[in-house]
DNA sequence: ATCAGCATGTAAGGCGTTACATGATTCA
DNA sequence: TGAATCATGTAACGCCTTACATGCTGAT
């Protein structure tokens, strides 16, 4: 396992449900993960081939049939053993970066348009992600019943919690600075 | 500018306000700063030379009274107008790591209890950032007439509003997990 | 006397993004 | 016929973290 390299576990915990490829990781991640990590090709195959090469994963059928090859990555018990390890670990890296609150930060160099306009920006994205979310959050709803769509619903009221959050900030910010005078 | 070097603008928006040493814009960093950005000397010193080589920062008094070297950097003209650049465009990349939030995904690989151990360890540290930034809130509502404050109470009071709503979702996510079976 | 804080930097190594390279299939 | 999607990978480049190296000052 290398040490600083995350992806190595998202990977691992999307194969400990069924069996990918590179290209299938992908798109899992570009889905509801996406809102709190991100993985690209550059990042993803070579992850696999390093796990490959260290057991914790394994390739399985090749299913050739005409196409170009498409590997199928099946994870050991040696990459189970690690995902659970890691599971149990207390430590957990919560690396956020805000740039819109950057700006917002050192607001004072340029007017409180600006610093408005900065606020709009964040504002709208915002609501195109929470109804994003919103969506995943009603798909899940209809299956709560099954094992891991707790958990997944978790992360996905997670990201609405703190979304709608934003947005009532944004709407005390906005008003904070409308009443400034300069 | 490099182009994405954004610890080049945090060091920026830091000089517009007054000169300080590389030691001082790492100490400034690491306040309430550290809640949505981060740096290190092995970052910050290397952007200062880059600036300085391109003019967008100068180094002022060498005031070497007896001790070591310590180097004051101004912002010079080209470089207030880099920063007024950056706060005028649109874009703004938030890239939000949540480990714990990986964690909480991937939880059914393990049972619930090792679920609900990570989210009473993210619940502990949430309280505690909370505690800092209420504390940080407090000494600026004392200046909040004067010009930057403001921005600074903003960037307080978004870190204050999403990790309320942490721990509101925090409370929920134990409940649920908690009349669970399995 | 010793430890924490002040102060500046370099070096290695790792990780990630972006772009590039290639080619098949499916659908309009 | 052309675009989008499927599918795998490599290469360059850049950025950041961590550790190392050095040495002064002030307080206990």
């Amino acid at each position: 396992m290398a040490k600083d390299r995350k992806i190595d576990l998202v990977i691992l915990g999307l194969l400990f449900h069924e069996d990918l490829t590179g290209y299938d990781i992908k798109k899992r991640i570009d889905g509801a993960i996406s809102f709190f990590w991100k993985g690209s090709f550059g990042n993803i195959y070579p992850s696999l081939s390093d796990m490959e090469k260290n057991g914790f994963v394994e390739k399985r059928r090749a299913e050739t049939k005409g196409r170009r090859e498409k590997i199928l990555y099946h994870i050991t018990e040696k990459g189970s053993d690690a995902l659970k390890e890691w599971l149990n670990t207390e430590q957990a890296a919560n690396d956020l970066k805000y740039e819109t609150l950057l700006k917002l930060y050192f607001g004072g160099a340029e007017d409180k348009s600006t610093a408005l306009e900065n606020i709009r920006y964040f504002e709208e994205r915002v609501k195109a992600d929470l109804a994003v979310l919103k969506g995943y959050r009603e798909s899940l709803e209809k299956v709560l019943d099954r094992q891991d769509h707790v958990y997944y619903y978790l992360t996905v009221t997670f990201g609405i919690d703190t979304y709608e959050a934003y947005l009532k900030w944004c709407g005390k910010a906005k008003k904070m600075l409308g009443g400034m005078k300069g």
